[in-house]
DNA sequence: CTGAAAGCGCTAACAA
DNA sequence: TTGTTAGCGCTTTCAG
């Protein structure tokens, strides 16, 4: 059915390992002939069998990523970078979406397995479960992996984040400048190293301006903006705080049309600090104060490597890269 | 290095071909040697080469899937739809985003060849050049391959799109029905076949109220909200048009914008209305009133196409699928 | 129920 | 410069 080099020997009158030559540049072969064969090549429409030389070759140039829930812009901006990168390096990307956006551990080792049995050269990872069940997959893991967004205590591997301890620690703070002495922060996923860091952000800035504990009040949410948004409905049924800080930015905005649907102005009356900048944020009405991740950069980074970690597998060493946050003021602070 | 079947044969004491049996559920092996063998497997850490098994049964369980910008909400639902879909099937998906948003033919091209190259079973595409060069590559297309959003003509194939002359009618005629009878109508890739459809709409929807040819005005723009925004600002400083239309609901977001700096309101001083109905449209102030097209949906709707002629190779029969859009009514309007 | 042999399409090593 | 041989890891005959 499908036309081999095989073929293309038979029709050029010569042995199959000429014609594997001549499709692969190598410099051993007269040009006249290696000119003869791709021609023939192109008039037959061959497409070399991938699955064939990646197995001979023992390497498919291909990366794996799961990827918890692509309808979230943030996880989108790193997959776009990241494809963008492994493009540019020749690597095909592999993609897994998780169903339960992550609360699903087997579903998870599940995904990490098949990724490995479809012998991918790498691996970018975002562990939604620090804990021990998935840490040991990742522990017998046979090819190299770079986590993104995650640096789970316990685990020597190599991985890019940022500093979200920092990250909640200039949200915090900027509120605090501008006179708020209390904060309700909405977050999400408590349990991962990265929810925990900005926990630790926060008490820092407390710390910082000598305020008591109580001055941030965290209130936990599900994925869903809408949980965001008639979560705050509810507080401000009772009562209106002085400011808001949330885990992301599409919180933000849910938090920002609770506020604006009891009639109240941002940030006269309410403040409010978002997280990530993602693209929205500055098109918002009114413009949203962020700290700026650097999602596409991130994707790109964990690439960059993971592909230096394949070329180079005996390198026992390990990358740990920390990306730096930023405070975007805009107009809802 | 890597454990293979030929390792647990010899540690299970039989052979390679029984080993093969009992970790593919075949009927004919004894329970007891089943049994014994998985454990093996389970000890050694044996992870199955999907490459091998592939290249023997000529079918990688992999759909491809070519993006123009995974970081455009619109495609990263298409492609969340798409990726679960393909999980509940049992395929892979091997995603190749463009680094040009589709503005060169020959990468577009050179993704499609490399795809077919990686033996993926079917491919899922949204062609960016409806010229001749990229169609010509599609007619030697030698897998099933599905289209999303785009139906060139003078190409008979399978394809999942929404009815964008009416998208574009409902967004016009619920305009013209306010009283507005003056749409700025903000739209990009003038030369693809949906943008052409669109276009048709709104003179239908000018037919149906009687207006004169001028009362949609189109402004060309290009991939970014900012331009967007600039040039709704260029001509506000000149002009205040009754109402705007846009490509989609990120320009809309650029257009409400530059409105609102402008110190107008929406839709007390100008009507508007998006397109797509992205999650933001619900929560952006003012909600966006806008056309909903069902995005996860047409990604899940090609791969259940592509799936389907994957496994009825020999059907001739072409499916071309269209989806309803609504017209979503919030408060721009 | 189990095993031996062949081959998927390709490339590396060696020989001519 | 070119050809021959072997083998990547697996599954499908076919024979025991």
């Amino acid at each position: 059915m499908n036309v081999t080099i095989k073929d293309i020997a038979r029709e050029a009158g010569c042995s199959i390992q000429t014609v594997s030559r001549a499709l692969n540049n190598k410099v051993e072969i007269d040009p006249e002939t290696k000119k003869r064969i791709l021609e023939i090549a192109k008039k037959l429409n061959y497409s070399p069998n991938i699955l064939a030389s990646s197995l001979r070759l023992k390497k498919t140039k291909t990366l794996g990523i799961v990827i918890p829930d692509n309808s979230d812009p943030f996880y989108a901006e790193i997959l776009q970078g990241a494809s963008k990168k492994a493009k540019e390096h020749g690597y095909q990307i592999i993609l897994s979406v998780l169903s339960q956006r992550g609360c699903d551990v087997d579903e998870e080792i599940d995904a990490l397995h098949t990724l490995i049995s479809q012998r991918v050269d790498g691996l970018l990872l975002q562990p939604e479960q620090e804990t021990g069940i998935y840490l040991d997959a990742l522990r017998e893991c046979p090819i190299p992996y770079v986590l993104y967004n995650r640096s789970p205590e316990g685990l020597l591997c190599n991985y890019v984040t940022h500093n979200h301890e920092y990250g909640s620690f200039i949200a915090c703070s900027h509120l605090f400048e501008k006179g708020k002495t209390e904060i309700y922060y909405l977050l999400r996923k408590p349990e991962t190293s990265s929810t925990k860091a900005r926990i630790k952000g926060c008490e820092n800035a407390i710390k910082k301006y000598g305020l008591p504990k109580s001055s941030i009040k965290i209130i936990e949410c599900d994925d869903s903006v809408n949980d965001a948004y008639q979560k705050t409905k509810s507080l401000l049924d009772h009562y209106v705080p002085q400011a808001f800080h949330t885990w992301d930015d599409i919180m933000a905005i849910g938090v920002a049309k609770a506020i604006i649907d009891k009639g109240l102005r941002i940030p006269q009356d309410v403040s409010l600090v978002g997280y990530n900048d993602i693209l929205i944020a500055r098109y918002f009405n009114p413009p949203l104060t962020t700290v700026r991740q650097q999602l596409t950069f991130m994707g790109e980074t964990a690439v960059d490597i993971l592909i230096q970690k394949i070329s180079d597998k005996n390198s026992k060493r390990v990358e740990h890269v920390e990306l730096t946050l930023e405070l975007i003021k805009r107009s809802t602070t």
